[in-house]
DNA sequence: TCTGGGGTCCTAGGACCC
DNA sequence: TCTGGGGTCCTAGGACCC
Protein backbone atom coordinates (compact mmCIF):
# COMPACT_ATOMS: atom_id res chain seq x y z
CA UNK A 1 0.00 0.00 0.00
CA UNK A 2 1.40 3.62 -1.02
CA UNK A 3 2.01 6.10 0.89
CA UNK A 4 2.38 9.15 -0.67
CA UNK A 5 2.78 13.03 0.23
CA UNK A 6 2.52 16.25 -1.56
CA UNK A 7 4.61 19.16 -0.49
CA UNK A 8 3.61 22.84 -1.08
CA UNK A 9 5.31 26.12 -0.01
CA UNK A 10 3.18 28.58 1.15
CA UNK A 11 3.02 31.74 -1.08
CA UNK A 12 6.58 30.71 -2.39
CA UNK A 13 7.60 33.33 -4.26
CA UNK A 14 6.05 36.18 -1.77
CA UNK A 15 7.65 34.42 0.94
CA UNK A 16 11.33 33.86 -0.52
CA UNK A 17 10.91 38.02 -1.36
CA UNK A 18 9.16 38.52 2.23
CA UNK A 19 12.80 36.55 3.93
CA UNK A 20 15.22 38.64 1.28
CA UNK A 21 13.60 41.67 1.94
CA UNK A 22 13.40 42.24 6.09
CA UNK A 23 12.20 45.66 5.41
CA UNK A 24 9.20 44.26 3.92
CA UNK A 25 8.34 41.86 6.92
CA UNK A 26 5.13 41.82 8.02
CA UNK A 27 3.65 44.35 5.23
CA UNK A 28 1.37 43.30 2.33
CA UNK A 29 3.12 41.95 -0.88
CA UNK A 30 2.29 41.01 -3.96
CA UNK A 31 4.58 39.35 -6.56
CA UNK A 32 3.20 39.89 -10.18
CA UNK A 33 2.72 42.18 -13.67
CA UNK A 34 4.04 46.30 -12.92
CA UNK A 35 0.36 47.50 -11.88
CA UNK A 36 1.60 50.92 -13.14
CA UNK A 37 -0.58 53.14 -10.97
CA UNK A 38 -3.73 50.74 -12.07
CA UNK A 39 -3.22 50.34 -15.78
CA UNK A 40 -1.07 47.50 -15.89
CA UNK A 41 -2.16 44.27 -18.06
CA UNK A 42 -0.89 41.52 -16.28
CA UNK A 43 -2.17 39.15 -13.14
CA UNK A 44 -0.46 38.20 -9.64
CA UNK A 45 1.81 35.36 -9.84
CA UNK A 46 1.09 35.34 -5.47
CA UNK A 47 0.24 37.30 -2.93
CA UNK A 48 1.49 36.93 1.13
CA UNK A 49 -0.77 36.15 3.90
CA UNK A 50 -1.07 40.14 4.70
CA UNK A 51 -2.39 41.13 1.57
CA UNK A 52 -4.57 38.06 1.21
CA UNK A 53 -6.57 39.60 4.00
CA UNK A 54 -7.30 42.17 1.31
CA UNK A 55 -8.72 40.01 -0.74
CA UNK A 56 -5.62 39.51 -3.40
CA UNK A 57 -4.56 36.14 -4.84
CA UNK A 58 -2.63 34.88 -7.11
CA UNK A 59 -4.12 35.28 -10.92
CA UNK A 60 -5.87 38.29 -9.74
CA UNK A 61 -5.76 41.06 -12.69
CA UNK A 62 -2.87 43.58 -10.90
CA UNK A 63 -5.36 46.83 -12.20
CA UNK A 64 -8.01 45.00 -9.66
CA UNK A 65 -4.94 44.21 -7.01
CA UNK A 66 -4.23 47.96 -6.81
CA UNK A 67 -7.52 49.16 -6.39
CA UNK A 68 -8.01 46.79 -3.08
CA UNK A 69 -4.56 48.44 -2.27
CA UNK A 70 -5.44 52.16 -2.71
CA UNK A 71 -8.57 51.01 -0.68
CA UNK A 72 -6.74 49.92 2.00
CA UNK A 73 -4.66 53.19 1.91
CA UNK A 74 -6.90 55.33 2.24
CA UNK A 75 -8.41 53.01 5.14
CA UNK A 76 -5.51 53.91 6.61
CA UNK A 77 -3.66 50.41 6.63
CA UNK A 78 -0.39 50.02 4.73
CA UNK A 79 -0.24 49.59 0.74
CA UNK A 80 0.37 46.48 -0.97
CA UNK A 81 3.86 46.35 -1.94
CA UNK A 82 4.31 45.13 -5.68
CA UNK A 83 7.34 43.67 -7.22
CA UNK A 84 8.42 42.12 -10.41
CA UNK A 85 8.88 38.60 -10.04
CA UNK A 86 12.58 37.04 -9.69
CA UNK A 87 12.35 33.20 -11.18
CA UNK A 88 15.62 33.09 -10.95
CA UNK A 89 16.07 33.58 -7.24
CA UNK A 90 12.74 31.28 -7.04
CA UNK A 91 14.33 28.55 -8.97
CA UNK A 92 17.84 28.49 -6.98
CA UNK A 93 15.95 28.25 -3.22
CA UNK A 94 13.13 25.33 -5.08
CA UNK A 95 16.70 23.93 -6.20
CA UNK A 96 18.08 23.90 -2.69
CA UNK A 97 14.80 23.02 -0.82
CA UNK A 98 14.68 19.57 -3.14
CA UNK A 99 18.28 18.94 -2.20
CA UNK A 100 16.73 18.85 1.27
CA UNK A 101 14.25 16.52 0.81
CA UNK A 102 15.86 14.44 -1.64
CA UNK A 103 18.59 13.64 1.15
CA UNK A 104 15.39 11.95 2.99
CA UNK A 105 13.90 10.96 0.43
CA UNK A 106 14.54 8.93 -2.67
CA UNK A 107 11.32 9.34 -5.48
CA UNK A 108 10.73 12.52 -5.50
CA UNK A 109 8.30 14.34 -8.51
CA UNK A 110 8.79 17.54 -9.08
CA UNK A 111 5.79 19.80 -9.95
CA UNK A 112 6.70 22.97 -10.89
CA UNK A 113 8.68 25.73 -8.88
CA UNK A 114 7.19 25.00 -5.37
CA UNK A 115 5.67 21.53 -5.00
CA UNK A 116 6.52 18.38 -4.66
CA UNK A 117 5.07 14.50 -4.53
CA UNK A 118 7.20 12.24 -2.35
CA UNK A 119 6.89 8.56 -2.72
CA UNK A 120 6.90 7.57 1.23
CA UNK A 121 5.82 3.83 0.95
CA UNK A 122 9.66 2.93 2.42
CA UNK A 123 8.47 4.63 5.77
CA UNK A 124 6.06 1.51 6.39
CA UNK A 125 3.45 3.49 8.30
CA UNK A 126 1.48 6.49 8.29
CA UNK A 127 3.07 7.50 11.67
CA UNK A 128 6.48 7.30 10.51
CA UNK A 129 5.78 8.91 7.27
CA UNK A 130 3.90 11.91 9.54
CA UNK A 131 6.88 12.17 11.52
CA UNK A 132 9.66 12.37 8.25
CA UNK A 133 7.16 15.14 6.89
CA UNK A 134 7.80 17.03 10.59
CA UNK A 135 11.14 16.89 9.71
CA UNK A 136 10.73 17.96 6.13
CA UNK A 137 8.87 20.91 7.22
CA UNK A 138 11.32 21.69 10.43
CA UNK A 139 14.19 21.07 8.14
CA UNK A 140 13.17 23.75 5.47
CA UNK A 141 11.99 26.14 8.39
CA UNK A 142 15.66 26.24 9.62
CA UNK A 143 17.42 26.20 6.32
CA UNK A 144 15.55 28.69 4.38
CA UNK A 145 13.04 30.58 6.58
CA UNK A 146 10.05 29.17 4.51
CA UNK A 147 7.05 27.31 5.70
CA UNK A 148 5.45 24.45 3.63
CA UNK A 149 2.36 22.77 4.13
CA UNK A 150 2.43 18.96 3.49
CA UNK A 151 -0.59 16.45 3.28
CA UNK A 152 -0.25 12.70 3.55
CA UNK A 153 -2.20 9.75 1.48
CA UNK A 154 -2.67 6.31 -0.48
CA UNK A 155 -2.15 8.54 -3.47
CA UNK A 156 -1.29 11.52 -5.80
CA UNK A 157 -4.79 12.73 -5.25
CA UNK A 158 -5.98 12.79 -2.13
CA UNK A 159 -2.25 13.91 -0.65
CA UNK A 160 -2.46 16.98 -3.26
CA UNK A 161 -5.97 17.59 -1.38
CA UNK A 162 -5.02 17.62 1.45
CA UNK A 163 -2.22 19.39 1.22
CA UNK A 164 -4.13 22.39 0.50
CA UNK A 165 -6.72 21.83 3.44
CA UNK A 166 -4.18 23.67 6.04
CA UNK A 167 -2.56 26.57 5.09
CA UNK A 168 0.14 27.80 5.59
CA UNK A 169 2.25 25.39 7.87
CA UNK A 170 -0.29 23.00 8.20
CA UNK A 171 0.60 18.80 8.05
CA UNK A 172 -2.29 17.01 7.18
CA UNK A 173 -2.30 13.02 7.19
CA UNK A 174 -5.59 10.76 5.23
CA UNK A 175 -5.41 7.43 5.92
CA UNK A 176 -7.28 5.11 3.43
CA UNK A 177 -10.07 4.66 5.95
CA UNK A 178 -10.42 8.16 6.39
CA UNK A 179 -10.62 9.29 2.75
CA UNK A 180 -14.02 9.08 2.62
CA UNK A 181 -14.91 11.09 5.15
CA UNK A 182 -11.94 13.94 4.34
CA UNK A 183 -13.22 14.42 1.23
CA UNK A 184 -16.69 14.62 1.23
CA UNK A 185 -17.54 17.88 2.27
CA UNK A 186 -14.97 19.46 0.21
CA UNK A 187 -16.28 21.71 -2.47
CA UNK A 188 -15.43 20.34 -5.91
CA UNK A 189 -13.59 23.00 -6.69
CA UNK A 190 -10.91 21.46 -4.62
CA UNK A 191 -10.52 18.50 -6.73
CA UNK A 192 -7.34 19.12 -9.36
CA UNK A 193 -8.93 19.47 -13.08
CA UNK A 194 -12.17 20.65 -11.72
CA UNK A 195 -11.72 24.73 -12.70
CA UNK A 196 -14.64 27.71 -13.04
CA UNK A 197 -16.49 25.62 -15.87
CA UNK A 198 -16.74 21.83 -14.30
CA UNK A 199 -17.62 23.71 -10.91
CA UNK A 200 -20.43 25.87 -12.80
CA UNK A 201 -21.81 22.84 -14.58
CA UNK A 202 -22.25 20.31 -11.52
CA UNK A 203 -23.17 23.67 -9.47
CA UNK A 204 -26.37 23.89 -12.24
CA UNK A 205 -27.39 20.24 -11.26
CA UNK A 206 -27.10 20.74 -7.83
CA UNK A 207 -23.74 19.45 -7.25
CA UNK A 208 -21.49 21.47 -4.17
CA UNK A 209 -19.49 18.97 -2.31
CA UNK A 210 -17.50 15.77 -3.10
CA UNK A 211 -20.21 14.05 -1.22
CA UNK A 212 -22.77 15.42 -3.31
CA UNK A 213 -20.71 14.21 -6.45
CA UNK A 214 -20.39 10.65 -5.45
CA UNK A 215 -24.16 10.16 -5.56
CA UNK A 216 -23.90 11.13 -9.25
CA UNK A 217 -24.57 7.44 -11.00
CA UNK A 218 -21.19 6.79 -13.58
CA UNK A 219 -23.26 6.45 -16.33
CA UNK A 220 -24.34 10.13 -15.57
CA UNK A 221 -20.89 11.54 -15.68
CA UNK A 222 -19.88 9.63 -18.54
CA UNK A 223 -22.85 10.78 -20.67
CA UNK A 224 -22.20 14.64 -19.39
CA UNK A 225 -18.76 14.92 -19.15
CA UNK A 226 -17.49 12.25 -21.48
CA UNK A 227 -13.97 10.16 -20.46
CA UNK A 228 -13.52 13.55 -17.81
CA UNK A 229 -16.50 12.40 -16.28
CA UNK A 230 -15.22 8.80 -15.59
CA UNK A 231 -12.33 10.85 -14.11
CA UNK A 232 -14.32 12.45 -12.09
CA UNK A 233 -16.12 9.07 -10.87
CA UNK A 234 -12.47 7.51 -9.63
CA UNK A 235 -11.24 11.54 -8.11
CA UNK A 236 -15.01 12.19 -6.25
CA UNK A 237 -13.73 8.22 -4.53
CA UNK A 238 -10.35 9.17 -3.44
CA UNK A 239 -8.84 7.16 -6.31
CA UNK A 240 -6.08 8.50 -8.30
CA UNK A 241 -2.22 7.13 -9.03
CA UNK A 242 0.21 6.18 -6.82
CA UNK A 243 3.25 6.08 -9.27
CA UNK A 244 5.52 9.53 -9.58
CA UNK A 245 6.48 10.78 -12.56
CA UNK A 246 10.42 11.04 -12.07
CA UNK A 247 11.20 12.32 -15.90
CA UNK A 248 9.45 14.70 -17.66
CA UNK A 249 9.99 15.77 -21.61
CA UNK A 250 9.39 18.96 -22.84
CA UNK A 251 6.35 18.22 -25.54
CA UNK A 252 6.02 21.79 -27.06
CA UNK A 253 7.86 25.46 -26.75
CA UNK A 254 6.65 28.68 -26.59
CA UNK A 255 6.70 32.47 -25.89
CA UNK A 256 4.22 34.79 -26.02
CA UNK A 257 3.83 38.35 -25.64
CA UNK A 258 0.66 40.51 -24.41
CA UNK A 259 1.61 44.88 -25.74
CA UNK A 260 1.39 47.59 -23.44
CA UNK A 261 -1.18 48.66 -25.99
CA UNK A 262 -3.38 46.57 -28.45
CA UNK A 263 -2.34 47.71 -32.23
CA UNK A 264 -2.67 47.04 -35.89
CA UNK A 265 0.43 48.72 -36.61
CA UNK A 266 2.25 45.82 -39.24
CA UNK A 267 5.94 46.98 -38.51
CA UNK A 268 5.82 46.48 -34.67
CA UNK A 269 3.90 43.15 -35.47
CA UNK A 270 6.47 41.38 -37.27
CA UNK A 271 9.30 42.49 -35.22
CA UNK A 272 7.76 41.27 -32.18
CA UNK A 273 7.07 38.66 -33.99
CA UNK A 274 10.41 38.19 -35.01
CA UNK A 275 11.74 38.08 -31.69
CA UNK A 276 8.90 35.60 -30.90
CA UNK A 277 10.66 33.30 -33.14
CA UNK A 278 13.91 34.29 -32.13
CA UNK A 279 13.49 33.36 -28.18
CA UNK A 280 11.61 30.12 -28.93
CA UNK A 281 14.22 28.80 -31.17
CA UNK A 282 16.30 29.81 -28.50
CA UNK A 283 15.24 27.84 -26.11
CA UNK A 284 14.06 25.03 -28.35
CA UNK A 285 18.27 24.42 -28.79
CA UNK A 286 18.98 25.08 -25.17
CA UNK A 287 16.62 22.43 -24.43
CA UNK A 288 18.55 20.31 -26.38
CA UNK A 289 16.23 19.52 -29.15
CA UNK A 290 17.74 19.54 -32.43
CA UNK A 291 14.35 20.97 -34.30
CA UNK A 292 10.97 20.91 -34.86
CA UNK A 293 7.81 20.08 -36.91
CA UNK A 294 4.92 22.01 -35.78
CA UNK A 295 4.84 26.19 -36.00
CA UNK A 296 1.91 27.33 -33.70
CA UNK A 297 0.92 30.86 -33.69
CA UNK A 298 -1.73 32.15 -31.37
CA UNK A 299 -3.34 36.02 -31.88
CA UNK A 300 -5.09 37.49 -29.22
CA UNK A 301 -7.31 40.53 -30.45
CA UNK A 302 -8.51 43.50 -28.05
CA UNK A 303 -11.84 41.56 -27.18
CA UNK A 304 -9.68 38.22 -25.97
CA UNK A 305 -10.54 36.35 -28.56
CA UNK A 306 -8.19 34.17 -29.14
CA UNK A 307 -7.15 32.09 -32.40
CA UNK A 308 -4.36 29.83 -33.33
CA UNK A 309 -3.02 28.77 -36.91
CA UNK A 310 -0.98 26.03 -37.10
CA UNK A 311 1.37 24.69 -39.69
CA UNK A 312 3.23 20.83 -39.80
CA UNK A 313 6.54 20.78 -41.84
CA UNK A 314 7.24 17.59 -44.12
CA UNK A 315 10.20 17.19 -42.14
CA UNK A 316 12.07 18.84 -39.09
CA UNK A 317 13.96 22.06 -39.26
CA UNK A 318 16.17 24.33 -36.81
CA UNK A 319 16.47 27.05 -39.00
CA UNK A 320 15.68 30.41 -37.82
CA UNK A 321 14.86 31.53 -41.31
CA UNK A 322 12.35 28.90 -41.84
CA UNK A 323 10.63 29.40 -38.66
CA UNK A 324 9.94 33.38 -39.20
CA UNK A 325 9.10 32.59 -42.69
CA UNK A 326 6.30 29.78 -41.31
CA UNK A 327 5.63 32.26 -38.62
CA UNK A 328 4.95 35.14 -41.13
CA UNK A 329 2.80 33.29 -43.47
CA UNK A 330 0.70 32.45 -40.67
CA UNK A 331 0.49 35.71 -39.60
CA UNK A 332 -0.12 37.90 -42.40
CA UNK A 333 -3.83 37.39 -42.83
CA UNK A 334 -4.40 38.71 -39.62
CA UNK A 335 -3.14 41.89 -40.95
CA UNK A 336 -6.00 42.50 -43.50
CA UNK A 337 -9.76 41.49 -43.74
CA UNK A 338 -8.53 37.62 -44.70
CA UNK A 339 -8.57 36.56 -40.93
CA UNK A 340 -9.37 40.17 -39.26
CA UNK A 341 -12.82 40.98 -41.44
CA UNK A 342 -13.52 43.61 -38.22
CA UNK A 343 -9.59 44.74 -38.44
CA UNK A 344 -9.60 44.50 -34.27
CA UNK A 345 -6.69 45.28 -32.70
CA UNK A 346 -3.98 42.56 -31.43
CA UNK A 347 -3.39 42.33 -27.53
CA UNK A 348 -0.79 39.21 -27.83
CA UNK A 349 1.09 37.56 -30.54
CA UNK A 350 2.22 34.05 -29.39
CA UNK A 351 5.01 31.47 -31.30
CA UNK A 352 4.91 27.92 -30.32
CA UNK A 353 7.03 24.65 -31.28
CA UNK A 354 5.72 21.32 -31.32
CA UNK A 355 6.35 17.67 -32.40
CA UNK A 356 9.87 18.51 -31.18
CA UNK A 357 13.13 15.93 -32.18
CA UNK A 358 16.01 14.99 -30.36
CA UNK A 359 19.21 14.49 -31.73
CA UNK A 360 19.58 11.12 -33.40
CA UNK A 361 15.81 10.88 -33.67
CA UNK A 362 15.67 13.35 -36.69
CA UNK A 363 15.11 10.20 -39.86
CA UNK A 364 11.49 9.42 -38.45
CA UNK A 365 8.35 11.24 -39.53
C1' DT B 1 -12.49 42.89 -12.07
C1' DC B 2 -10.95 42.36 -17.09
C1' DT B 3 -8.17 38.88 -17.68
C1' DG B 4 0.37 36.84 -17.87
C1' DG B 5 3.21 33.34 -19.49
C1' DG B 6 4.74 28.81 -19.27
C1' DG B 7 2.66 24.47 -20.30
C1' DT B 8 -0.59 19.63 -20.80
C1' DC B 9 -4.44 17.04 -22.31
C1' DC B 10 -8.91 16.24 -24.65
C1' DT B 11 -12.34 16.63 -28.45
C1' DA B 12 -13.92 16.70 -33.03
C1' DG B 13 -13.96 16.97 -38.02
C1' DG B 14 -11.69 16.05 -42.35
C1' DA B 15 -8.13 13.80 -45.19
C1' DC B 16 -6.17 9.74 -46.28
C1' DC B 17 -4.99 4.77 -46.13
C1' DC B 18 -5.95 -0.16 -45.99
C1' DT C 1 -28.21 3.47 -55.28
C1' DC C 2 -26.13 5.31 -51.68
C1' DT C 3 -22.53 4.69 -48.91
C1' DG C 4 -18.06 0.01 -44.15
C1' DG C 5 -14.87 0.26 -40.53
C1' DG C 6 -10.61 1.12 -38.25
C1' DG C 7 -6.48 3.78 -37.73
C1' DT C 8 -3.45 7.87 -38.05
C1' DC C 9 -2.35 12.56 -38.94
C1' DC C 10 -3.46 17.45 -39.09
C1' DT C 11 -5.91 21.45 -37.47
C1' DA C 12 -8.67 24.46 -34.18
C1' DG C 13 -10.49 25.28 -29.91
C1' DG C 14 -11.10 24.84 -25.00
C1' DA C 15 -10.44 23.52 -20.02
C1' DC C 16 -7.15 23.41 -16.76
C1' DC C 17 -2.65 23.76 -13.92
C1' DC C 18 1.38 26.34 -11.69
Amino acid sequence: MAIIAHLDMDAFYAAVEERDHPELAGLPLAVGADPQGGRGRGVLTTANYAARRYGLHSAMPVSRAWKLSEAARRRGEPPVVFLPPNFRRYEEVSRRILALVRARVPLVEEAGLDEAYLDLSFTGSYDKARELCRELKEAIRRQEGLTASVGVGPNKLVAKIASDVRKPDGLTVVRPEEVEAFLAPLPVRRIPGVGPKTERFLKARGIRTVGELRTVPREDLHSWLGKWGLELYDKARGRGREELTLTWEPKSVGEQETFATDTLEADFLCRRLWHLCHQARRRLLAEGFQGFRTVVLTVRFHDFQTVTRTHTLPEATASGRRLRAEALRLFLPFLDRRENPHRKAIRLLGVRLEKLVRPGEGAER
